[in-house]
DNA sequence: ATTCGTTATATTCTAAAATATATAACGATC
DNA sequence: GATCGTTATATATTTTAGAATATAACGAAT
């Protein structure tokens, strides 16, 4: 039989290539809207603060302060409001906004997964 | 006449929303091709030696020896051979096969911008 | 008034990534 | 065989992003 020549050898390790990305939203030149952006977002609509926010997800509270007061900034309504002192000391509580914006991002999310999964079986390498 | 109250005010500076994104091919884990990557390709083909490039981009050459080496190591076929001594110290030489590869992640990166400038005119924050 | 856990903020520390530096090997040309 | 600019490689230094730490303010509940 004759080889074909197109075929790997044998002992040659079939490469699996695969195309992966990240997405983004920005407003001016900074990041508005990310993927660990929406879930610190997700993490203070469960835990209703920044600070078990940031714990559950390995993230110091400077961090993640800082990126709830990049994304109120960028967004057109805030997406996270707080209060300090009271009852608990304070807390921090998702918005409508806030939910929208997780729900927008995710689908997003969704349509670039289906886009890298569409690229990676028509690879040609 | 009647105020519509989804316009945005006078004084209200309008966001300018924008998707942006990333995309890279990988095998095993492992970054094999990026934007970053390709050109470097691009500034190998073009001079002939890795550090020319490198310095071309301002990466240290300990930076893209390593990149190559990785890409190298990732691909069917080198992308870049390299050979030391000789007239001009020895030099580095994008082949044909890195050629196609930087073709095929333009193209790529054009489908990827495409998706984002839909993505973007789509955006409903 | 004291206590509590949080927000808000500044400052310091650390770890990762990249650059910078140094050295040897290489091989055609002179 | 001496020279040259490069590849190849190791080590040290610098940069920088994020974590860690510290402190004050807050305001309801006790």
């Amino acid at each position: 039989m004759k080889k074909h020549p197109h075929k790997r050898a044998a002992n040659e390790a079939a490469p699996g290539y695969r195309c992966r990305g990240r997405i983004w939203i920005e407003e001016g030149g900074e990041t508005f809207i990310g993927y660990g952006r929406v879930v610190l977002l997700e993490r203070i609509g469960e835990h209703g603060s920044i600070t078990k926010a940031a714990r559950s997800m390995d993230m110091s509270y400077k961090h993640a302060w800082d990126l709830v007061d990049s994304m109120n900034r960028h967004a057109r309504e805030a997406l996270v409001t707080t209060s300090k002192g009271g009852k608990g000391g304070g807390g921090a509580t998702l918005t409508d906004a806030g939910s929208r914006v997780i729900n927008q991002f995710r689908r997003l999310g969704q349509r670039l997964e289906a886009f890298l999964a569409a690229e990676t079986a028509g690879l040609v390498l």
